[in-house]
DNA sequence: AAATGGGGCGCC
DNA sequence: AAAGGGCGCCCCATTT
C-alpha cells in the first residue's frame, strides 16, 4: 500500500477558491531602470520582500536569469512586479537591475521571502551575489511543516490549497517557445508577478507552522545556505577505477546469464519477474510467497529462504546475478557515465566530478532525501545515500614509516599504520573488503584523507534519552554492548543467538515490528516469538511504558513531535477506516520521534560544523564537507592538518542537550577513499586503530 | 515516445 | 486482516 494514499486529506483544510485573485491584484512590468529605482525607493521601509527568479531552465551552470519577480509586504500587498533581466525581445534591464536589487536587500536589511530558496540563491550566487549576507526565509519550509506527509509542496499546489488561488501554468506561458527567453516580457508579467505574490501571501500561513516547529523549524531554515553549498561542491570520482569495476562486473554478469540460461534450457530475460517465475516453475522451484497481484515472489530474501530447503544450483547463480545486476545498473554504470559526462572530467587523470541533490521537504520525519532533480543535469541521477557497502573483512594492522597512501586495494597506509589483508600482525580491525567496492570510487583531493564520522548507535541512544529506560541507560553509561545486556536481562545468559534476537528486537521496536516478522526472520514458531516479545517488553519496562503513553497521546492529539519540535501529523491515519492504515499510524507515531529526532540532531551538527569550521577562512583550505548519509558525515581533510581538524569535527558533532543525560557520541573512520576507511580511536590528541576485541 | 505502477533492492 | 520506519532508482509491463 502507498502512504499517504491518493485520497489523502491535508492536515490543513483547503481554502475556498478565491474570487479576489487575480482581479483585485496589480501586475506591473518594470520596463526602465528609472521606474525600478523609484519602486525600490517607495518600498525602502517594508520589512519583507518576496521575490522569485524566472530562468531559462533549472541548471545554474547552463541556464540564465530572464526575470526577477517581486512583491513587497506593504499596505496593500497586492502588486506583483516583473523586472525583465534578459529577454530575446522587449525591454531588458540586465545585470544592473539585479545588482541594484541586491544592494537594496543589503542596505536596507530586507528579509527575503523565497519559495524553494536554494534554487534562487544558487542562481544569484552564480551571478556573483553573496547570499550568505542576505536574510532569507524559505516559505516552502513552513508550508511543508504544516503537513510533512505531503512531499515537496509546489508553489502552485500550495497557493491553491492555502489561498484558493489558481496559478497560471508554466506551459501556458511558454506556449510553443523553447524557453522563457523567447517569450515577450509582457506575457511573463502575470506569471512572474503572481509567483512573488503567492510567496508573499503564503508567508503568513508558513510562519505559523514554522513557529510551531520550534527549534526544528529554525534549523530547517538555518541550514539552507550551507546545504546549498554542500550540493554545489562536486565530489571527486575515480573514473578509471570504476571503469575497471564496470568491465569486471559486466563480464561476470554475462557469464552468469549464460549459466542461468543453460539451466533453464532456453534464453530469457532474467530481469523480467514474469519470465523468471515461468522458468522457476519449470525447475520446480517455488518460493511459496506471493505478491499482492498474485505473482510468485522472486526477491532475494525469499530466494535465500528457499535455498535453505532446496539446494538447487539455479538459486545460487540467480542470487549472484541479481546482486551484480543491481550494483551495475544502479551504481557502477551511472556513476561512471555521469562522471565522464561531467564538465570537469579529465581523461588523463580519470577524475570525474559529480554533484548530489539533497531534498529537505520530502521525508516526513525530517530526514534529507537524496536524488536527482527532474531534468536537471546539474545533479547526478544517483541516490548518494544508497551507494552499496561492500562486505566486511578483517584487516591486519602494524605501525609503518611509509607515507599515507593507498598502496594497493589490499594495502593502505594511514597515519603511521599499515592496514593489510595479509596477516602482518596480531592486531586487526574490521573494514570493507576490497571486492566489489563501489565506494572506492569516491576519492578525496590529493593530500587529503576521506574522513567519515558517524553518530554512535544513534537510533538506540535517542530512545534511551527520551524514555530513561534504565537497562539501556546503564549499558550506555558503562560502555557495555547494548544488545548483549538486553539479552542478559531477558534470558539471564547470553550467546550468539540470544544476542541476535535481542538486537533484532532492539532495532525492530523503533519500527513497530511484530512477533510474526520476528518468527519469520529467525525461523521459529510464532508462539515462541510471541513469548520472546512479551519477555522483551517485560524487561524494558520503562521503554514500553513510554511507548504506550506516547501512542495514546498521539491518538488523542493527532500529531507527534520530535524532541526538538518537528511535527508529524497522523490524524488522517488514526481515523482511517482501514485497520492497516491505523496500524501504520501507530508505528509512525513511535518511529517519527526516533528517526526525526536523529534528523534534527544531524542538521544541528551540520549547522555547527558550517559555522565553526567549514565556513571559517582559517580552515577553508584544509577541510571540506563531502557528503552525509543520515547519521554519518564525510569530509575531505588535509592530511597534514588532520590532528587539528578532527577534534573540531568531533566537537561539533558530539552535541549535548540539557534535557538529556547521555551526550551524542561519534565513531571515526579515516582512509584514502570512502571504500577504504579504517576505524580509529581518538584520545588525548592521539589516533590509534580501533582494534577488534 | 513518454508516463505510470509494481516489484525489487541499495542505504540508514 | 495484516504483520518493519524512512528514502530513490532500475527494470518490466502496460497505458496513453
Amino acid at each position: 500500500m502507498k502512504f499517504p494514499s491518493d485520497d489523502y486529506e491535508h492536515y490543513v483544510p483547503p481554502a475556498k477558491p478565491s474570487k479576489e485573485f487575480p482581479d483585485d491584484f496589480g501586475f506591473v512590468l518594470v520596463d526602465s531602470m528609472e521606474d525600478f529605482i523609484r519602486i525600490l525607493k517607495d518600498n525602502k521601509d517594508v520589512d519583507y520582500v518576496a521575490w522569485d527568479l524566472e530562468t531559462t531552465g533549472l541548471n545554474p551552470e547552463e541556464n540564465s536569469i530572464v526575470a526577477l519577480a517581486l512583491a513587497f509586504h506593504n499596505k496593500n500587498n497586492k502588486v506583483g512586479y516583473c523586472v525583465p533581466i534578459n529577454f530575446n525581445k522587449g525591454p531588458s534591464l540586465h545585470y544592473d537591475a539585479l545588482a541594484l536589487f541586491y544592494k537594496f536587500l543589503r542596505k536596507y536589511k530586507k528579509r527575503s521571502l523565497l519559495y524553494n530558496a536554494r534554487f534562487d540563491m544558487r542562481f544569484m550566487e552564480i551571478y556573483g551575489f553573496d547570499m550568505d549576507k542576505i536574510s532569507v526565509y524559505d516559505v516552502m519550509l513552513g508550508i511543508w511543516l504544516a503537513d510533512t506527509n505531503v512531499k515537496f509542496p509546489s508553489l502552485s499546489a500550495s497557493a491553491r490549497h492555502f489561498l484558493g488561488w489558481e496559478m497560471q501554468e508554466y506551459d501556458s506561458v511558454l506556449g510553443d517557445d523553447y524557453n522563457l527567453w523567447y517569450v515577450a516580457p509582457k506575457e511573463v508579467t502575470f506569471y512572474a508577478g503572481s509567483d512573488a505574490l503567492a510567496t508573499l501571501h503564503l508567508a503568513k500561513h508558513s510562519f505559523r507552522y514554522l513557529k510551531e516547529a520550534k527549534l526544528a523549524g529554525k534549523i530547517d531554515n538555518r541550514i539552507l545556505y550551507p546545504l546549498m553549498k554542500f550540493e554545489d561542491d562536486p565530489l571527486r570520482i575515480d573514473v578509471k577505477y570504476l571503469g575497471g569495476l564496470l568491465d569486471e562486473y559486466t563480464n561476470r554478469q554475462s557469464e552468469l546469464e549464460k549459466e542461468i540460461h543453460i539451466m533453464a534450457g532456453y534464453d530469457f530475460n532474467i530481469n523480467s519477474s514474469r519470465q523468471l517465475v515461468e522458468v522457476m516453475m519449470q525447475l520446480g522451484l517455488n518460493t511459496g510467497k506471493y505478491t499482492k497481484t498474485g505473482q510468485m515472489q522472486t526477491s532475494l530474501p525469499v530466494l535465500e529462504k528457499l535455498e535453505g530447503q532446496n539446494n538447487h544450483p539455479f538459486l545460487e547463480k540467480l542470487m549472484e546475478y541479481k546482486r551484480i545486476n543491481k550494483s551495475l545498473g544502479s551504481y557502477i554504470k551511472p556513476l561512471t557515465q555521469y562522471a565522464k559526462e561531467s564538465k570537469q572530467y579529465c581523461e588523463s587523470t580519470g577524475d570525474g566530478y559529480l554533484r548530489f541533490a539533497y531534498h529537505n521537504t520530502v521525508a516526513p520525519t525530517g530526514r534529507f532525501a537524496c536524488g536527482s532533480e527532474d531534468k536537471n543535469s546539474y545533479f547526478s541521477k544517483i541516490n548518494k545515500q544508497s551507494i552499496p557497502k561492500p562486505s566486511e573483512r578483517i584487516w591486519y594492522v602494524a605501525p609503518t614509516d611509509e607515507p599515507s597512501e593507498e598502496v594497493s586495494l589490499n594495502e593502505h597506509n594511514i597515519e603511521g599504520y599499515k592496514f593489510s589483508t595479509e596477516r602482518i600482525s596480531e592486531d586487526a580491525v574490521e573494514a570493507f573488503s576490497p571486492e566489489a567496492n563501489v565506494r572506492r570510487g569516491f576519492i578525496p583531493y590529493d593530500d587529503f584523507y576521506w574522513v567519515s564520522v558517524d553518530f554512535s548507535k544513534q537510533e538506540l541512544l535517542i530512545p534511551t534519552n527520551i524514555t530513561q529506560e534504565p537497562i539501556w541507560k546503564t549499558a550506555f553509561k558503562e560502555g557495555k554492548d547494548l544488545h548483549s545486556e538486553t539479552a542478559l536481562k531477558i534470558f539471564g545468559e547470553v550467546d550468539k543467538h540470544k544476542r541476535a534476537l535481542a538486537k533484532t528486537c532492539n532495532f525492530g521496536l523503533a519500527y513497530g515490528m511484530s512477533h510474526h516478522t520476528l518468527a519469520e526472520r529467525f525461523d521459529m514458531p510464532v508462539n515462541e516469538a510471541e513469548k520472546f516479545v512479551e519477555d522483551f517488553k517485560g524487561t524494558l519496562k520503562e521503554l514500553f511504558s513510554w511507548m504506550e503513553r506516547h501512542k495514546r497521546k498521539a491518538k488523542r492529539e493527532g500529531v507527534v513531535y520530535t524532541s526538538f519540535g518537528r511535527p508529524r501529523r497522523l490524524k488522517y491515519y488514526f481515523e482511517h477506516e482501514s485497520p492497516q492504515v491505523r496500524a501504520f499510524g501507530y508505528r509512525s507515531a513511535v518511529n517519527s520521534v526516533i528517526q526525526g529526532t536523529g534528523a534534527d540532531i544531524m542538521k544541528m551538527a551540520l549547522v555547527k560544523l558550517w559555522d565553526n569550521l567549514l565556513n571559517v577562512d582559517e580552515y577553508r583550505d584544509d577541510v571540506r564537507f563531502a557528503s552525509m548519509v543520515h547519521d554519518e558525515a564525510n569530509f575531505y581533510v588535509r592530511k597534514s592538518k588532520l590532528l587539528e581538524i578532527l577534534p573540531k569535527i568531533i566537537d561539533c558533532m558530539e552535541l549535548k542537550f540539557p534535557q538529556w543525560e547521555l551526550p551524542m557520541e561519534v565513531d571515526v573512520e579515516i582512509g584514502n577513499s570512502w571504500g577504504f576507511c579504517f576505524p580509529f580511536d581518538f584520545k588525548d590528541g592521539v589516533l590509534t586503530p580501533k582494534l577488534e576485541d
